[in-house]
DNA sequence: CCAAGTACTTGGCCATACATAGTACTTCCT
DNA sequence: AGGAAGTACTATGTATGGCCAAGTACTTGG
């Protein structure tokens, strides 16, 4: 029990929710969204996405089509599926619920009435 | 893959941050902790909360002392260690910073510039 | 003496994040 | 043409934590 596997823990299920929602704004591959996770601080690999990416196509919330490239192997285009619109609103909501009931309990005084 | 589950997995890790967090605010025992942790609306069952205080004591993060109880058998209040006092100050950068990370990817407009 | 309530314990299940290694395709350099 | 390097994706095994469900132990009340 140290703090990064907390961290790691923490993580669990926050990056399905951060997934989906990037490739809601548009269609992306695979390293497009390494970039900006990382860009947002989110640190991901590799392993991590790929098997994500996979249990949400086969679950069927999002689909893909290949793209060739010019520059190496083919990638794949994922683009959400109408389902994976309607299971991206239900996380938000379970999100915003989470965060407001931890600040509701980190956020009392030392003190309560 | 369904919203439950997801809902389940958000959730680890941050259990704990929240348990440490009213552990700090004073000597309390499981029962306590349900209450409050249900009235922020963070359900939690009894299996779940007490191999956390299990490992939190392992841990060295907390410590408890066995106190009579008027009504039924007795119990063990809980409080911080030091160590766990600056591990809490660890988990809440984290928490703080995952909290921000992911505000950055989900505010982000449709159509990014 | 047994039933009910309270407090805590334990074992097994499941899903995810990660490390690591591997496959396949393309381009560049010699 | 052939090999190295780079890019994109795949596969396998490990560890952890939340949850269900059943069980133990102590106290009080009929």
């Amino acid at each position: 029990m140290n703090l990064e596997n907390t961290q790691v823990q923490m993580r669990k299920g926050i990056l399905e929710y951060c997934i989906l929602h990037i490739i809601s704004r548009g269609e992306v591959y695979a390293s497009d969204m390494l970039d900006e996770l990382t860009n947002a601080r989110m640190i991901v690999v590799e392993g991590t996405l790929y098997p994500l990416l996979t249990r949400l196509k086969n679950s069927g919330l999002v689909e893909y089509k290949w793209v060739e490239s010019k520059s190496g192997p083919p990638r794949k285009y994922y683009k959400l599926t109408d389902m994976g619109s309607s299971f991206l609103a239900g996380l938000t909501e379970t999100w915003n619920e989470l965060v407001h009931s931890t600040a509701s309990i980190t956020k009392r005084s030392q003190t309560p009435a």
